[in-house]
DNA sequence: GTCTATATCAAGATAGAC
DNA sequence: GTCTATCTTGATATAGAC
């Protein structure tokens, strides 16, 4: 991924909060250029196309996420600090979090390491081991897509499952 | 949902090979027609809108995921059992599942208990406790999708990842 | 850095004839 | 049950002026 112009910053910044308010699909140039008091064509001069700006927003996204996870890192139970962090993070930016997840990455195009940095910490929670840390990711991913795409009954407990899933992988770790 | 005629059906049927081939945004009223050899307008003289249609399918998937979660049940390893089914049906059907997973459901529109029927069978797999079941769904769903979006790295290992995870869950089970 | 004007494409959907 | 013709909307993107 190339440097980002001041301005091509800016626009990337409104680009999040038209994401935010709109979701994924309403993400067009046109509602990003509203947003931004221009015409959609100018975007153009700051950013190539669509996939870059997607891309921008994508790169940001991790780097947020990662700091989050980061900061909330807790030696005497990495599983659930890690799960409480994750969780509260695609709770706070429900879109953002689709953005990042729901399509394969273009990991060129991306801020490199940004997506490293992020799943690092899935692997410290898991004390080390790869197969364990993907498990523990996926039931992280899977609790907290299937609740923001609505799949859970309105009157399911879902702090009863997490801690359900959680507490069968803490049992796992020393 | 209304009762289908035997030309709905057809579409439908044919509206399931085009997601197949072409993943949900290549299901277009045209594309239909054009696999069916007629001009999309016609299709609107059996089914209301693409709502219905996309409703249909869904619909008729998860009663093909149900009837294969039921053929899968053992007594011996329900858990083990229940992801392998569930593994496969989604690699297998990867649009169809996408489908049936990436959006809130309508469940108006869809055919009664089809996806109550499916669901049930997490739960059974789960010895019956609500909360370990919807945590076992989730570590199935963020597995099979995270694979499907291509976020797991090239030469990570799946199997082991599942067993660990599934490991983890037949450890809560008497 | 932004503008207007425009090209291009593809989608869902309706009216009315046959 | 299918057709043609058409409407409407909305998207990405480019050219070239200011």
């Amino acid at each position: 991924m190339s440097e980002l112009s001041p301005r091509a910053q800016e626009i990337v910044a409104s680009a999040r909060e038209v994401l935010e308010d709109a979701g994924p699909s309403g993400l067009s140039m046109r509602a990003l250029a509203d947003r931004l008091g221009i015409r959609a064509p100018s975007i153009y001069k700051h950013l190539a196309d669509k996939q870059a700006l997607e891309n921008a927003v994508i790169s940001a996204g991790f780097e947020e996420f990662a700091a989050a996870l980061e900061a909330a890192q807790a030696e005497d139970d990495p599983v659930g600090a890690f799960a409480a962090a994750y969780r509260r993070f695609a709770t706070e930016h429900p879109h953002l979090y689709r953005l990042m997840t729901e399509h394969p990455l273009q990991r060129d195009a991306l801020v490199p390491g940004a997506e490293d940095r992020a799943s690092a910490h899935v692997l410290v929670a898991a004390g080390g081991d790869p197969a364990l840390a993907r498990a523990l990711w996926g039931l992280a991913h899977g609790l907290t897509i299937l609740e923001l795409n609505g799949r859970f009954p309105a009157d399911a407990d879902l702090d009863a499952a997490w801690e359900q899933g959680l507490d069968a992988f803490r049992a796992r770790l020393p």
